[in-house]
DNA sequence: CTGTATCCAAGGAGATACTG
DNA sequence: CAGTATCTCCTTGGATACAG
């Protein structure tokens, strides 16, 4: 990283990725959540059941950030009782090798 | 990622991984500051005209953060007035191409 | 020069009850 | 089933003054 002096950081370019990239996996679930899907599709259920201890509310949150932010995609379907499943977007499948990297991070300072 | 249920997410290795990793990276400047340093040692000063807007307070004790993480040591001359060196650690360097990667996803979600 | 000590505000995260 | 609505913390980050 090379830097020129700026007088804000908000000004560099690299700064500005490197905020974005944490607005995807910052937060206490954000990233095990991606993780967890992964490549496959599923209810929102089956999510709650896999992350025992995490609030609705909280995954809830999650969740809709994580569409909003391009990450996964939402699918609702119109039945009784409601189905809606979850599943990576393009651009969240194009990150998931980089972020399963992440992992090797938290082995390197074990 | 495959999930068997356990009754607790902090029991999973996987969940601690990312836990300690995200430990490392996340944080308002801490990635920006790794990346900033990278393969150079600079000074407390040097930081810190690196980074402005933040303040003293933020800038120390996210050092102090990442030294006690062991991603990066601190080398302090006798002098007067002081001299403090900051530098990668070899875990720290281990992980920098990792780090790096980071931003590619500030990328794809732009 | 290299930091600490205080005090404060804002947002993240959690518990629980309720709704379409 | 798939979420909201509230109400409470608790932690992070910031401003400023001071210290070794």
């Amino acid at each position: 990283m090379s830097k020129s002096n700026r007088s804000e950081l908000s000004s560099d370019p690299e700064f500005l990725l490197i905020t974005k990239a944490l607005g995807v996996i910052s937060g206490k679930w954000r990233l095990y959540i991606i993780l967890l899907l992964g490549d496959q599709t599923l209810r929102y259920r089956q999510l709650s059941e896999m992350l025992p201890g995490v609030s609705e509310k909280v995954l809830a949150s999650e969740l809709k950030s994580l569409v909003a932010l391009g990450v996964m995609k939402r699918t609702a379907y119109a039945e009784i009782p409601p189905r809606v499943e979850y599943s990576l977007t393009r651009k969240g499948q194009l990150a998931l090798p980089i972020l399963r990297k992440i992992q090797e991070i938290g082995q390197i300072f074990n």
